[in-house]
DNA sequence: AGCACGCCGACT
DNA sequence: GTCGGCGTGCTC
């Protein structure tokens, strides 16, 4: 019998080392085998051969033809030197859950021409002669990114060498696979994501093993044993959700950098609106930046904007004062003009604050002690962190009153209120609450046939979507992101206006956006329609610098929960005190969490700042065990 | 003694 | 990340 040590690729393995496992006969390290573990069979990494040990050991259940490269286990290390994590759950991103093994067939690659404009052909160069590995497309929304990733990816395919083109979410592969498909051969073109079948992915996952392909998809693309990667694109490479917040934590932008580092492979990352922290790096990197921002492609756009004062009396019009007077009668001409409308509001439900007028109580989840969202529709009062919901009540608990008020409008309230104004209007509307038969990708035809009249929405809609039809984009309560109390919430606040504007300023035609808001004389609604990225991105380097925030920093948040509050408090501050001895850091904190309360214990935080990201991984090996912590937290609360 | 809480180690 | 075993320290 021979011994191995074997890395489980599981979520469910917290071992900091590999465990031994027996087999009889030879095996290579960095091969795929299947193991047993807490009695499941699951796949691990053997790591090398080991003499017999003195515990009981369990078989090796089965080898596979899978092994990863040198190149490849060293992206695995320097993922883990670069986010200290479990070596388990970050194992099991590049495993798949069941392995079915094709072999390798000759592949016929049929490309269309493509044809670039003088200025994409440009930037093919520019890229095609640029040193660094890693290139910014800083181009507008509609200035062609897209051509640009097809003409590089195409160029890469026809020499054998695989491409990764990561979109923000799934709901936007569909978008992205349609522009290749125009150019590629359905059968160059692999498309992967959670939300396929265990067999669909297991085919995937050996059909790249052996041919170099273009793949299209989230974040988890970066994980596939891809063949030949030279081309590693990141498209609005600013989204929130290249972020993985929950464990293992890790920025794909960042992981991107590492694997193209890796592979030798270029980056393209691609956005209008980059994040000024990503920008930063890149620039004192000397990575290659490209402007597409040229006003010769924005000359004929003949969008009209206009930022209405929510405060003053002649707009509040209706409830709540969420619909002004000039959007009302701007949706009017809209529909006798035959155009479609959007209304964007980042808020779920219909009211977001449930309070009673005479005592003050509010309704609270039970659970997660956060303010339950009024969905009416329902009648019901929804925690929209853990979903638990409770009926509606129409006397307040605390002191009997039946003044219950409903405060702070949502995407729901909205809905209702339009329908009341517009009865004729076909109207839908697209958030998290919907339903499969009513998801925006079911209802893509109708919106962009322009069976729908007003669409309302979140988030959800304003990522890269083409909606031809559409002659009047409305932003209600762009103040709710500079309410969110984090360093982050104006550039937020940009990309939103900034997106939301290039859903009309697309070139079909003229079109008008307004901006609703309590602040209209804030700058960054003028900057983001303006597109005077450059002038936000300075105005915000300013302010990073002088209150400490990244990129001037590198952030830790550790959190931590026990019943006992003042136990919590001195275990901070004793963690802090520690920390602050030893190593040259900013210590904010500690301070309760969004949510303090959960699950019946206190929940605190304290923000570790340092000047060099290693003295932030130095700290984190001298955490207590217990501690949940976060490196380079996309915000900090 | 009985309980509640927090700590710590599990897996091979 | 979660579960269960064990030690501590509080209360009756």
């Amino acid at each position: 019998m021979d011994y191995f040590n074997v890395i489980p690729g599981s979520n469910k393995f917290f071992g900091k080392e590999a465990l031994t496992y027996r087999f009889n006969g030879p095996i290579k390290p960095g091969t795929i085998v299947v193991i047993e573990l807490n009695k499941n069979p699951c796949f691990g990494l053997v790591t090398a051969k080991t003499k017999k040990p003195e515990f009981e050991t369990k078989d090796i259940i089965k080898t596979t033809n899978y092994i990863f490269n040198e190149s490849s286990l060293n992206f695995i290390s320097s993922l883990l030197d670069y986010y200290p994590n479990y070596i388990g759950p970050m194992l099991s991103l590049f495993l798949p859950n069941k392995l079915i093994e094709t072999k390798n067939t000759d592949q016929q690659i049929s490309a269309r021409e493509l044809k670039l404009s003088r200025e994409q052909a440009r930037v093919v160069k520019e890229i095609e002669n640029s040193q660094s590995s890693t290139v910014i497309l800083h181009g507008i929304t509609g200035s062609g990114k897209t051509r640009i990733y097809i003409d590089q990816a195409v160029k890469m395919l026809k020499n054998n060498k695989s491409s990764l083109i990561l979109v923000p979410e799934i709901s936007l592969t569909p978008k992205m696979i349609e522009d290749f498909q125009q150019i590629l051969g359905e059968e160059n073109i692999i498309v992967y994501h959670s939300k396929l079948t265990p067999v669909q992915r297991n085919k995937i996952w050996s059909d790249i093993y052996h041919n170099p392909k273009i793949i299209i998809g989230p974040r988890s693309i970066l994980y596939l044993p891809v063949k030949n990667l030279e081309l590693i694109v990141v498209d609005e490479f600013h989204d929130q959700s290249y972020s993985q917040e929950n464990q293992p934590t890790y920025n794909a932008v960042k992981v991107a950098g590492l694997l193209s580092k890796n592979k030798g492979a270029k980056l393209v990352l691609g956005s209008a609106t980059p994040n000024v922290t990503d920008y930063y790096q890149a620039s004192s990197k000397d990575s290659t930046i490209i402007n597409l921002n040229d006003k010769a492609i924005l000359s004929d756009h003949s969008v009209k904007v206009e930022v209405i004062d929510i405060k003053s009396e002649q707009e509040r019009a209706s409830i709540n004062a969420t619909l002004s007077n000039t959007l009302i009668q701007e949706i009017k001409k809209a529909l006798s003009n035959k155009k479609q409308i959007l209304v964007f509001i980042n808020r779920r439900g219909t009211s977001r604050t449930i309070l009673c007028n005479n005592c003050g109580w509010q309704s609270l989840c039970k659970h997660c002690n956060i303010p339950h969202v009024f969905h009416h529709d329902l009648n019901k009062y929804l925690c929209h962190e853990c979903g638990r919901n409770q009926e509606k009540i129409t006397r307040c608990p605390e002191c009997n009153s039946e003044q219950i008020f409903y405060k702070t409008a949502g995407t729901k309230l909205i809905e209702k209120e339009l329908s009341r104004l517009f009865p004729l209007a076909n109207i839908a509307r697209f958030d998290k609450d919907n339903n499969k038969a009513d998801h925006i990708s079911t209802r893509y035809p109708d919106i962009r046939s322009g069976d729908i009249d007003i669409i309302i929405g979140t988030q959800i809609l304003i990522k890269g979507h083409d909606f031809p039809k559409l002659g009047l984009v409305a932003m209600l309560q762009a103040d709710s992101y500079l309410q969110y109390p984090d360093y982050t919430s104006k550039e937020n606040l940009y990309q939103a206006i900034s997106q939301l504007f290039g859903r009309i300023d697309r070139g079909h035609g003229s079109g008008k956006f307004l901006v609703q808001t309590h602040s209209p004389d804030n700058p960054i609604i003028e900057q983001a329609v303006e597109n005077r990225w450059n002038e936000f991105y300075k105005s915000e380097l300013e302010v990073r610098q002088k209150y400490n925030y990244p990129p001037f920093v590198y952030v830790l948040k550790v959190k931590h929960s026990l019943k006992s509050q003042s136990k919590l408090i001195e275990y901070f501050e004793d963690m802090v005190k520690k920390t602050k001895a030893s190593h040259n850091v900013l210590v904010d904190g500690p301070t309760p969490c969004l949510h303090q309360n959960k699950d019946g214990k206190w929940h605190y935080q304290i923000i570790i700042k340092a000047k060099n990201r290693s003295t932030l991984l130095e700290i984190i090996k001298e955490l207590p065990k217990n501690c949940i912590y976060t490196i380079d937290p996309s915000h900090l609360l």
